[in-house]
DNA sequence: TACAAGATAGACAGATCGGTTTCCTTTGTC
DNA sequence: GACAAAGGAAACCGATCTGTCTATCTTGTA
């Protein structure tokens, strides 16, 4: 039994090339090529480019939500600094050297149509971090947990669209400071 | 003398185009065929597809920023209104029926490398919208003008990002909120 | 009226696109 | 060892891609 199924593979590979260069500017030959498979195999797994680009889509949000946990968690155990900690994860992954951005924010570029299948996984998939946030936020014992999670992922995206159309790698730290002022707000003096 | 010389028919139905469907899905063929020019007529203005990218993120950049302004400037003349004001702007062309994003994001997205030509052109934007805030910081009289025009872009980001991929047509309006925090907190009590 | 510039439609080129199909080989299972 | 399933290589399809070129027509100007 190999290390990856095909279908592991492919989805890899797709994952790296859809990152890096686009949706559209990916063709189906250059994925098969690098994942070394034949196109017959990519085609029995996934019945379409589209239906592949949701499978990639699907599992980027898979993993970029662990490793964001992952990374929140191991940074601190309370509650409220965790809350902090979620810009320290954004900004350790905007300071790699191939960061390019959102893939979902990308995607989203892509294909903007609301209605569009992969236009809504990308909702979907921040729809997930923010509720992840506001998970937080409640362990945090905020007063408005929600209204914060809002705050802090309009902040995160923020960040991030600065970091990289404008290559200020510092712009999760500088969302930090705001964040940090939202979450004293946000908490009843006692 | 045309309304529309043959360079300015192909720029404004590029400019629609490469906005609402992206830019590598859009074909030479579909805008000539949409401005009604031929395709020699196509390249004797541009020496290339990337050329018309090129020249298509300038006007859009022209004309954005000029829409901003002009709206800013007939929403208040209190300078440090008008730092709010940018807010109620963005909320508008968040709320506009075609709106699908920043273009200047979106071809982030499809030109991620940061010394592409259409890239750099995307930076350049941010960077003048950036100066504009600031502009309008040093004349509300903020104690560290750059620093919140940097705060505030970042906001702006955040909102039309969460507009158009969440589809939360409210993102401007709780920008503005934080932003209002950000500029009380900037300014000197006296 | 003559001429040059610029526009036209559209054929054409060569590459690539997503996707299908054929033929053959490998591989795991009973 | 037989058999079915999966994979591989590559031909093939029609469509589309960016870009070039030819041959004709319009238009402003001298």
């Amino acid at each position: 039994m190999p290390a990856l199924s095909k279908r592991e593979q492919i989805v890899t590979v797709a994952l790296e090339l859809f990152y890096q260069n686009g949706f559209h500017a990916t063709g189906i030959d250059r994925i098969i090529k690098e994942a070394g498979v034949s196109k017959k195999t990519l085609y029995n797994h996934f019945k379409s480019k589209d239906e592949l680009v949701l499978a990639t889509l699907r599992k980027r949000d898979e993993l970029f939500r662990n490793k964001l946990m992952r990374k929140v968690e191991r940074l601190s155990d309370v509650p409220k600094e965790r809350l902090l900690s979620v810009f320290d994860a954004i900004s350790e992954w905007i300071n790699e050297k191939n960061f390019v951005g959102c893939m979902f924010i990308n995607a989203s570029a892509e294909y903007s149509e609301a209605d569009n299948p992969s236009h809504i996984v990308c909702a979907e998939h921040k729809r997930l971090v923010r509720e992840y946030i506001r998970d937080l936020a409640v362990q945090a014992e905020m007063d408005k947990p929600e209204e914060l999670s809002q705050q802090i992922n309009l902040l995160i995206e923020g960040a991030i669209v600065v970091a990289h159309v404008s290559g200020n790698k510092n712009a999760a730290t500088q969302a930090k400071e705001i964040a940090a002022m939202l979450i004293n707000k946000n908490t009843t003096k006692k």
